[in-house]
DNA sequence: GTCTATAGTCGGATAGAC
DNA sequence: GTCTATCCGACTATAGAC
């Protein structure tokens, strides 16, 4: 008697479903969504041509699901940094000197910039999601070093705030240091720097 | 005796050039580039259609000449905040609570995730001499308020990048708020802000 | 569920009259 | 220098066999 059941009755993990969120997910991070064709995500996925269509209604349905992915996934990764045991200053120093590809760009926050995105509400939500989430863990660190909420809240702000314009200014200057000098400058006015 | 010397014998102004340049300038503000179509900058100025390639050999020739513009103004406007009169520390300030469209973005700093001017230098290039020429004008100030030139480097980037990362957080939230939280919180953090 | 083939639309660019 | 008319290719989506 072979078991048959394979993972779960009602919500069966489909291969080709799988490949093809992946597939987005990476092309939306190098071009944004937008400049994404359905034909890009066939080839590197590679799925065949009506497979999206059964899957996904359409364009818009496959990048709803591949950018919710993306900021679950990188809203854990923060949390991991930013939730887990240590200081707080420790946590918060770790978190901004976590490694970065400052050219590449923030996934989530360079879709504030894409048209298709931002003209979808449905597509919209999970930006705003993620950042909320973001912030809310920096508030909470900022919180057990002493700040009245309201200033720890204005100040998560900022630090979630430089992180993404530290990705703009890389970017537009072609060079990872402008990053890495928009952190060190914050760590320096946090008061997390080593003398 | 009529005067027919225009303007300057090398270089005349042309109306319907001018008007193709104004009217990309405002739809790669809205859009961004890739999402603008030729079409779109000739409905918007009111100029025929076979005009445009009469004056610019392709799409990206009119890019290259409304973002040259478009970081030009920028800059000037940033200029005429921080390089003018008063104490450096007002001139910050003034810099910091300048108004801004924060669900709008800004207008050089939404091109880093623009696929069609990133990938050609030539596009790239008017944003990385915007932000270089932003960040040395904070430099200076910061230089001024008795820093270091290293610590106001690092300062001014970070300074730049909160401005940067609070559109970012705006648009990804839909509330100008964050901007605005996070410039009060690098006020604060910068020693700026009244008792 | 997955594939090949294809339809309809629009973007980028050109031709050529005025 | 400016316009109208038009070509070519790519993108989104569908049809229908296996």
């Amino acid at each position: 008697m072979t078991t048959t059941v394979p993972d779960a009755p009602t919500e069966t993990t489909r291969p080709a479903r799988e490949r093809l969120v992946r597939a987005a997910q990476e092309l939306y991070g190098e071009q944004g969504v937008d400049a994404t064709t359905p034909r890009e995500v066939l080839e590197r996925s590679g799925v065949g041509q009506g497979s999206l269509y059964h899957h996904f209604p359409s364009k818009t349905d496959l990048a709803r699901t591949a950018l919710r992915r993306t900021a679950q996934e990188s809203l854990d990764e923060a949390r991991s940094t930013l939730a887990n045991g240590g200081s707080s200053s420790g946590r918060l120093r770790a978190y901004l000197a976590a490694p970065r590809d400052a050219l590449a760009g923030s996934a989530v926050g360079r879709m504030t910039s894409d048209p298709v995105v931002m003209a979808d509400p449905s597509l919209r939500e999970p930006l705003a999601e993620y950042f909320t989430g973001l912030v809310d863990l920096v508030t909470v660190v900022l919180w057990e070093q002493g700040y009245t909420e309201a200033q720890a809240h204005d100040r998560a702000f900022t630090v979630v705030a430089t992180v993404q314009g530290g990705y703009v200014l890389a970017r537009a200057l072609g060079d990872d240091a402008a990053l890495e000098r928009a952190l060190r400058g914050v760590r320096t006015l946090c008061g997390l720097e080593e003398a």
